[in-house]
DNA sequence: GCTTTTGCCGTGTACGTTAACGGAACTGTT
DNA sequence: AACAGTTCCGTTAACGTACACGGCAAAAGC
């Protein structure tokens, strides 16, 4: 189907190119019956824009501005999704400003947001997981009509141009299920969680939800669910303890701590069976997958949710397209034997 | 980083456009020290076309060919995902045109291709699956420079401008592993087996392979693995015989049709233990995964894999930019829990 | 010496869109 | 009737690239 150009239309309406600029462009200044003449002749002659002529006349350099946290390898992965995205689209135009907060401390957030806003970027990539101000500062973007896109967590109320991230409840709902593959019966779990640190975070709270349900689903007591708390410069002592009526223990880690609770099992020579399953794709995990000390990680695909991040805006602010509003990651289940194929 | 504009470079080497055009696209005409001159300073002034401005002169639509079975759901959602990224790219001047042939049936193939050729297309989408054939009709797209993708096989001697697919020994691996969780000993497993139609396919007999694979890692007899030949029009009486030891059966099934043995089963009122592997998510698959009849899945991502054949060509013949020569899908597990969120 | 060939280079136009600018025609006011 | 204000519309110059065309000089040919 060929496109029709707006010389073309002009000549088809009897007017000139700048009065079908303006009808397109809803700029005013032209009678109502020529608007509805030029409309229909587009319309029928299946007008669309040319990107490439568009963009050239434009010459526009579009700023992305990132707001992440950088603590961990999860974020990092997060950003080269972000990074690799960009250098795709930087002969479109595409330039990145990153904005690195504590996600610990909500004046980091503001500061780094309210930097990103005076920059007057084209659009906004960031991770509401510090939601109070986040809605701050989504309305703020709102009102400057500056595009938003979440990564990793979503905050339904804030209307971003596009959430890509995980379904988290339904994440731990799989991990349940993935650890009590094989047993008929209901089994003894343990969730561990981290006092000063998984305490204020809603996504914890959701995979655990999602967890108990499971087991509810199932029929089996809550009773068989402990939670460890587990404050800064932990012991795991009490492991042993929770185990002794039949030596199996399954361990749901609803964080990319995994390692680090392997490590302390292992030195703790715990020797119980396990079955142990943990987030995140990071490097110490893969380590503990591989030497079978780990059975399960659920891959949040940060290097895809980055990479959709800018996608979307790319989508929006260049080729003006339509953006699928909601973008859920696959829940990737890693073992040993597919995680050299995970991304 | 700023980028500098052939007229820049003009100015800065005393010429004139024409002749940094020439220098750039390598026309000749143009004496041995201007040209040096030119390319020292498009280097250092950062140059790179402005891919708008060139595809704006150019005016040119790229005409893809997709050389593709279609028959069955995997097949489709494949087609799906082309149709889907070309229609992202439309505005950008891609533009389809489907080929498609029987994979049973070589010559089919043959005519399909050659008629693909015969549309001098700018890039051609394809499943190298018929191997001999498929080898022919590169080696004459390669002599016609058409550069071409392959999706779900891979022809490493063909050398292919990108591979996207999955790797197929390492699939079957997995698959075993996931049959055996929480059983400590080795379990016997029967493999079944099209015999009018996977006796074929090359795909089928790595996946078997890698399945075999895990049990000799495991230092568990081959003999616990049979092979349930299947023609058409098959009855499953046999499987009985093979679960009288211990009433429990792991069932691995190579292709897609997991949902066609798992009938068979019911209509036999089978009532040993089963666990059940098999591939592809096809509506009918993912109806018996959610009712507890098949546990695992194994998904190839056939949407993606054809997403990401039209964004290597698009990325090839319109960004001019590099491409991955080797994509390869995750090996996406799915149970009933999961299901919903693949793709 | 003249013409012809060759090597090298500049000019000009077009691709489709955008938006500033200016101007014609009409309306209303004094 | 003169003027200002409003409404509507056309003209034009870019944006950066690609390439056809023509042209000038030096080298080659007779």
């Amino acid at each position: 189907m060929k496109r029709i150009t707006i010389k073309e239309i002009a000549q088809q309406a009897g007017v000139s190119v700048g009065t079908v600029d303006r009808v397109l462009h809803k700029r005013g200044e032209v009678a109502e019956k020529t608007k509805l003449l030029v409309l229909k002749i587009a319309k029928e002659g299946n007008y669309q824009t040319n990107v490439f002529a568009r963009n050239l006349k434009l010459n526009k350099t579009y700023h992305l501005a990132i707001l992440l946290p950088e603590d961990n390898e999860y974020w990092k992965t997060q950003r080269k999704g972000i990074e690799d995205a960009a250098s795709e689209y930087e002969s479109l135009g595409v330039q990145l400003q990153f904005y690195t907060f504590d996600r610990s401390n909500r004046d980091s957030f503001l500061e780094q947001s309210n930097l990103a806003i005076e920059s007057k970027p084209d659009g906004v990539i960031l991770a509401p997981i510090i939601t109070d101000e986040a809605e701050q500062i989504c309305a703020q973007l709102k009102r400057g009509d500056i595009p938003y896109v979440f990564v990793d967590s979503n905050l339904k109320s804030a209307e971003p141009l596009a959430f890509i991230g995980q379904d988290t409840f339904q994440s731990g709902y799989l991990a349940a299920k993935l650890l009590n593959i094989g047993f008929d019966n209901g089994h003894q779990a343990v969730i561990t969680i981290y006092t000063d640190f998984d305490s204020l975070n809603k996504t914890i709270d959701e995979r655990i939800s999602g967890f108990k349900k499971f087991y509810l689903e199932q029929g089996w007591p809550l009773s068989l669910i402990s939670e460890l708390k587990i404050p800064s410069g932990f012991e795991i002592k009490e492991v042993k303890e929770w185990t002794i009526n039949n030596g199996r223990l399954h361990l749901f880690i609803p964080n990319s701590r995994t390692h680090q609770i392997v490590k302390r099992l292992e030195s703790t020579q715990y020797e119980g069976l396990t079955r142990i399953i943990g987030y995140d794709k990071i490097q110490l995990n893969v380590d503990v997958l591989k030497d079978n000390k780990v059975d399960f990680i659920i891959n949040q695909n940060p290097y895809r949710q980055g990479y959709l991040g800018v996608q979307a805006l790319y989508k929006h602010l260049i080729i003006k397209g339509e953006v699928a509003p909601l973008q859920y990651m696959p829940l990737d289940i890693l073992t040993k034997e597919n995680v050299e194929f995970a991304n």
